[in-house]
DNA sequence: CTTCTGACA
DNA sequence: TGTCAGGA
């Protein structure tokens, strides 16, 4: 089937299937005009690369991952040293994520903090040991709140 | 009408 | 990721 098919079958764009072949992700064959031919079993591999990708797996580990996804049969590996090998990498993303999220909780708070005091009109540089992002309305009398200090 | 590559108000 | 161009 052509990509427009396979666009319709799988819900992905055209745009980004040919962006999941430049990942290597995809590899159809061609027609001699260079229209690109997908099997049946890509439809198949279009959602598993789809839900890879939505568990924020970066697209290296989606292919290493596909690599043992051969027409239509799981992505878990048959041998056991390959399995575990998977599993290691899936799980250093897993921590890499939770890494992420802890860094976003932090930015959050620190944004909370920030929200809070523009909403509380604070006066003069930060009280001390905080963020140091306090929000400084200047003496002069005139002018709206000044933003955060650059 | 569909797809292709390259590029970005 | 969308979308437009200019061709096939």
């Amino acid at each position: 089937m052509r990509i427009g098919d396979l666009s319709a079958r799988t819900g992905a764009s055209v745009r980004m299937l040919r962006y999941y072949e430049e990942q290597g992700l995809l590899a159809p064959v061609r027609t001699d005009s260079g229209y690109r031919i997908y099997q049946e079993s890509d439809v198949d591999r279009v959602a598993r690369i789809r839900c890879m990708l939505s568990a924020a797996l970066p697209s290296g580990v989606v292919g290493e991952a596909l690599k043992f996804l051969l027409d239509g049969r799981a992505v878990i590996p048959d041998e056991p040293a390959d399995r575990a090998r998977l599993a290691d990498t899936l799980e250093g993303e897993l921590d890499l994520l939770t890494e992420k999220i802890e860094s976003l909780q932090h930015s959050r708070e620190l944004l909370a903090t920030i929200v809070s005091d523009v909403r509380g009109d604070v006066v003069g540089p930060g009280r001390p040991g905080d963020p140091g992002c306090a929000v400084r309305r200047s003496v002069r009398k005139a002018g709206p709140a000044i933003g955060p200090v650059r």
